[in-house]
DNA sequence: TGCCCGGGTGTTTTT
DNA sequence: CACCCGGGCA
């Protein structure tokens, strides 16, 4: 096959490009992937080695995908050597390889967000500190934060700025926790997902050599979703290219929607500056929906003030107007969609995985459900509890992680006494208490009590000695036994598989399914396995903790609707799009509204949703909406009235032919619309955040201190350009020196 | 040590 | 409303 078959003039161009820095810049449905994975088939076909090949994902799903599309073009053969993955996935296995340089065990665990939680309850709990002040998640992104931006636990110490921000909210022993933190995960052999990117950063810059290494390895790096990237991602990928400056970055910024998680949109302006010579790519023409769709779409996202110019348009037909529901309750809103969608799919006769239901949290998922079963009507929830993170798979797979990692003290204290062997909470806190006064493993503490003080009586003694002694039997054979062979037997010899069948509730069975579906898994992982090429249970831990629900998609889920959150339909398209919940306070999140950046985030956010239609976008509301136990009142989302009317049906409040009962239905015909002084008021709001802007551009003058919502604080040392492309450079207390455009960076003047 | 009940509390989004 | 945690009791 042709790698340029089927491509347009601007995609060909990319694909085409000689090597050097260069960055594609595509709107929604313009073929990113495509471009893509044909470029890297067009390497392949010129003679790049894929062994030479980085690709960087969003999603292990993405990067499967991908991996099959570029097989299907160039050989199944050569896209397996190509290393293509997440960030995660992709550095732990380089950490694993190099694990020597950073003083970890190649077995290391990878602690997940629960882990990693637990971890710091215990720390708090061990600190004595008031864990209604201390809580867990909140200490988690700030160590989550700093580890983002590079900074370790010594420096966020020694960080006055950071420093004095955690004393005013008053937290100002987060850096003792930090500490103890990063010693306890490195008594664990354990990393959480922030320090597979720290610590790879550290690797790069520490070992010139291994940096060197790597650098010859991938001669050719991609990074898809780059507008997605964080500021430790960010430094991976330039010092993996500065030797060669193969890389190629598409992204598309009006689709950035995780700023929370430390993505920043400098990343593509920093490209510019670390690239001058860069080559820049623009697809704007959408191939995925009606010109409605398009440019209802464009009339929403153009109101951001944070954006790079380009004009996305289709040639596809006009299609339908965006239609819009209204409900009285959130209850009725689910029997409203699904309603819709059974007619639907009735009457054009489209199968149910062409429909998508899309919402701004999670917890909004319920009342769908409901009324899809009430149908009939099969559906698949994605996101939520996911089946990794269910309580009797962590169980199981603590045996495994145990088992693969002796040190690891999450998945010890998870098992210790479950199924009950009488090692209770007394007894597992002095233990820790050991380890802690030690700092030694809570498993070299249960091993050898006498050498660190641990005094158990006799009975307790034997019973800790059962334990880690058919731990150390697993122990020796994870890494040399068959994978399913030995999950099984850790399955039926420690109990649980027992336990769970005796359990006949509903939900009881559930969990003994459960647990059936993960060794199936397993034994699916390892039906390769021979004497030659072994497949052990510690190849299939690897990266458990990096997969995601959407990683293992079953047949039986072909063929339902998808229920999920806009961030988890990134990158995915359906025919038939319902965005729900459009209320204020829900969507855009009351949460976003104090700040510009974020409102305009949630505003990206709803042209992602928007953008996953290919035939027909329908968007709803509900009037009265539970939450937190009690009915509120709510006001249709701003984003309703800023779409352009002319793309939009009139509200209405009743299916075409109803046969459920909406009574109360006054077709309120363009409530939203009708109400001027709230479109007034928004506008207004707009201008006086548009003077602040200007004030600040404008006024700004070297010697200013100024404060950055990421970087702290800093001060002015140089302007340059005429507004409004003003770059200052900045140098920050706890960032160094950087330099902003005026326009894109949120600078706070603090003091002239 | 284990289990059950009641109160208090909290919601964005995820690798 | 749903979950978690702690207290009280067996």
């Amino acid at each position: 096959m042709n790698v340029l078959e089927g491509l347009n003039k601007a995609q060909i161009q990319a694909v085409q490009s000689d090597g050097g820095p260069m960055m594609v810049i595509a709107g929604a449905g313009s073929g990113k992937t495509k471009v893509l994975t044909h470029r890297i088939a067009f390497l392949i076909e010129n003679g790049v080695d894929p062994f030479n090949i980085l690709a960087l994902t969003f999603t292990n799903k993405a990067a499967k995908e991908m991996k099959d599309r570029i097989g299907a073009m160039v050989g199944p053969g050569d896209a397996k050597n190509i290393w293509m993955g997440t960030f995660h996935s992709i550095f732990a296995r380089i950490l694993r390889m190099e694990h020597e340089r950073i003083g970890y065990p190649s077995n290391f665990t990878i602690y997940d967000t629960q882990d990693s939680k637990s971890v710091l309850k215990s720390i708090v709990k061990e600190m004595s500190l008031d864990d209604k002040i201390y809580k867990p998640g909140i200490l988690l992104n700030r160590i989550s934060g700093a580890k983002n931006s590079l900074i370790s636990e010594t420096e966020y110490k020694n960080n006055v700025d950071i420093q004095a921000t955690d004393l005013s909210s008053g937290r100002p022993k987060i850096g003792d926790i930090y500490v103890k933190y990063q010693q306890k995960n490195f008594r664990s052999s354990a990393m959480d997902f922030d320090d597979l990117l720290f610590k790879t950063n550290i690797l790069l810059k520490q070992y010139p050599e291994v940096l060197y290494k790597y650098q010859e390895k991938f001669k050719f790096i991609l990074v898809d979703e780059y507008q997605d990237t964080n500021h430790a991602q960010y430094l991976i990928i330039k010092s993996l290219a500065a030797r060669f400056e193969n890389i190629c970055v598409v992204g598309d910024d009006a689709q950035s929607i995780y700023s929370f998680r430390g993505a920043n949109i400098q990343n593509i302006l920093n490209f510019r500056r670390d690239y001058p010579d860069y080559k820049l790519f623009k697809l704007e023409q959408n191939y995925r929906s009606t010109k409605n769709i398009v440019e209802a779409a464009n009339s929403i996202i153009r109101i951001n003030k944070e954006q790079i110019k380009k004009e996305v348009w289709t040639a596809n037909n006009s299609g339908e107007k965006i239609n819009v529901l209204k409900s009285q309750s959130d209850n009725e809103e689910g029997k409203l969609v699904a309603n819709d969608i059974f007619e639907k799919s009735n009457s054009i006769n489209d199968t149910f995985n062409n429909f998508a239901i899309l919402y701004r949290t999670n917890a909004q998922s319920r009342s769908f459900e409901e009324a899809l079963r009430k149908l009939n009507l099969p559906y698949k929830i994605y996101g939520g509890l996911s089946f990794y993170q269910r309580k009797e798979i962590k169980d199981l797979i603590a045996y495994f992680r145990l088992s693969a990692n002796l040190n690891d003290e999450e998945s010890l204290k998870r098992i210790i006494n479950y199924p009950k062997r009488g090692i209770g909470q007394t007894t597992i806190n002095k233990a820790i208490a050991c380890a802690n006064n030690n700092n030694i493993s809570l498993w070299s503490v249960l091993l050898n009590p006498e050498l660190y003080n641990f005094e158990v009586n006799s009975g307790t003694r034997i019973k800790i000695n059962n334990f880690t002694s058919f731990i150390q039997n697993y122990n020796s054979r994870i890494f040399t036994s068959n994978a399913y062979e030995l999950s099984l037997e850790i399955a039926k010899s420690t109990g649980i598989l027992k336990d769970l069948s005796n359990d006949r509730t509903p939900e009881g069975i559930v969990r003994y399914e459960n647990i059936q579906e993960l060794l199936n898994g397993i034994q699916e992982f390892s039906k390769n396995s021979s004497e030659e090429n072994l497949i052990t249970l510690g190849d299939f831990l690897v990266d458990v903790a990096l997969l995601t629900d959407a990683d293992n998609e079953k047949e039986e889920d072909k063929n339902k609707v998808s229920l999920m959150t806009i961030h988890a339909a990134k990158g995915l398209e359906f025919k038939h799009v319902y965005v729900v919940g459009l209320e204020e306070d829900l969507f855009p999140s009351m949460l976003s509204k104090n700040s510009r950046s974020d409102l305009e985030e949630e505003r990206r956010l709803f042209y992602v949703a928007l953008t996953r239609a290919k035939v027909k976008a329908t968007l709803s509301f509900a009037v009265n909406r539970f939450r937190w136990g009690n009915l509120i009142q709510c006001e249709p989302s701003r984003f309703l009235d800023e779409i352009d009317p002319s793309y939009l049906k009139n509200v209405s409040s009743k299916p075409e032919s109803s046969f459920i009962h909406s009574n109360h239905g006054s077709p309120l015909k363009n409530k939203f619309f009708s109400k001027p002084h709230r479109l007034k008021k928004v506008s207004k709001i707009v201008e006086k955040l548009d003077d602040t802007n200007h004030q600040n551009t404008n006024e700004l003058k070297i010697g200013d201190e100024v404060k950055h919502e990421r970087f702290g604080k800093g001060k002015v040392i140089e302007l340059n350009g005429d507004f409004p492309n003003t770059k200052a450079t900045v140098f920050f207390a706890s960032a160094g020196q950087k330099q902003l455009l005026l326009k894109f960076a949120k600078l706070q003047l603090i003091k002239n």
